[in-house]
DNA sequence: ATACTTAGTTGTTATAGTCAACTAAGTATG
DNA sequence: CATACTTAGTTGACTATAACAACTAAGTAT
């Protein structure tokens, strides 16, 4: 283990080429519940287990991370303009029981209604998962949907993000469960509401309410001039 | 391209192995001013122009992401134990002219009385640059750069990371001081020290106190309990 | 017509941040 | 040695924000 080995300068015949993949973390909600993509395996290693949807990177077709990461999410699930961003590397010997490889786990919210899965080949090994009651993963994949999870929550908690796991027009009684949800912790109404309206990236959509056995409420939408800015702090 | 090349299940064989980096953005506090640490680089692509410190991943040796970025962080500092994390992934067709690569950007925090840097081959060509002041970077060097300054900037709002970039003992001015230039702003002062009390992280030492031509100020320490915690939300 | 349910508002209290002044404890200076 | 000066650290008033609780509003169900 000479320094010169460490360098960057090193050759780059010398220089080991490990696999690179991108992993991604689906979620959605579904029947009030927070819900994960997953793809049951149908070769080994980890035959017929559970794993989050990934893919190679494409150095040869000039293909980004960023890039990769949307065209694996295009191609399980049919949506338009979903969010999602780069969540975390984990590379080591371990992970994977064929050797060492790295990967790159992004993390995306799709709406609801946006949830219906790609026809395909194999459609029929794509699901959705409760989270609560998700099955063990394949490989490091607990880890990653964990790491997921936390970076979810965190964001919860200064950001409108949740606003990508609901239909286009959604009613702020939604969105307040949506986050009450993902906390697991009841918020106060008002504070809620109050919050919402400074961020002033939601708006009102105009005669349209929601009825049910009760009083209206009013649908709401994200701003179309806002969506850059639903994951910044509020 | 067919669905089927994108999916996990692809023969390793087919599979194109993209060259796998580490880079740091190793920063610290000297001159009271935010540093740095950048090397020149010695040979092309880009020579003789400065680059975030970095290496290749060592698959071949059992080698951790974790593990190659405390590799590299040693080989260039003289730290015993820094405040390291992962920063983000960049890979692309662009960033390196010789081809498609793949980094794992980490991002790490020096205190000023450990930044000798590790005398070796190399050692003249590692140098401390301010950040304001800091020289045109190889690569996407400079992206990377500025994304380790969001994430510095970012956590300091609500965390008390900084500490690490100062010496084992340091004053609460001294800490206020940091805070503000991170920041660009000043702080309270009567706010600030509250923060801190409250989050009871750190500790007097006793009885030891700085003396300067005015009233002397208490040195702090962080807490030996607390260190796990200095990047958490307070 | 009345009860019921959830939407949405209002007001009150507690808490945390902002601003500004004040006291404290040393060194520097005549 | 007395006084001025400088920065450390505290205190209190004021203000914005979050937490709690009650209330009104507007529909459907019986």
């Amino acid at each position: 283990m000479t320094k010169a080995s460490a360098s960057q300068d090193i050759s780059p015949a010398q220089c080991p080429r490990p696999f690179v993949t991108v992993d991604l973390v689906i979620f959605t909600l579904r029947e009030g519940q927070l819900q994960v993509l997953l793809m049951q395996r149908a070769v080994p290693p980890f035959e017929g287990m559970w794993a989050l949807p990934g893919g190679y990177v494409r150095p040869d077709e000039d293909e980004s991370l960023d890039g990769a990461a949307a065209r694996i999410l295009g191609s399980k699930t049919a949506v338009a303009t979903p969010y999602i961003e780069q969540l975390q590397g984990f590379g080591n010997a371990r992970r994977d029981p064929r050797g060492w490889t790295a990967t790159f786990a992004y993390f995306a919210l799709i709406a609801s209604e946006q949830l219906a899965l790609q026809s395909g080949a194999n459609a029929e090994d794509v699901a959705w998962h409760p989270v609560e009651t998700r099955p063990v993963l394949a490989f490091d994949h607990d880890l990653i949907l964990r790491t997921g999870l936390e970076r979810l929550r965190g964001k919860v908690e200064y950001t409108i993000l949740p606003a990508h796991l609901l239909p286009a027009k959604f009613t702020l009684p939604d969105l307040q469960s949506v986050y009450e949800q993902i906390l697991d912790r009841r918020l106060d109404k008002s504070a809620f509401r109050k919050k919402m309206a400074d961020a002033g990236l939601l708006e009102p959509v105009p005669g349209e309410m929601r009825h049910a056995s009760n009083r209206p409420s009013q649908l709401y939408r994200i701003r179309s001039d806002a969506t850059p800015f639903l994951g910044r702090t509020i």
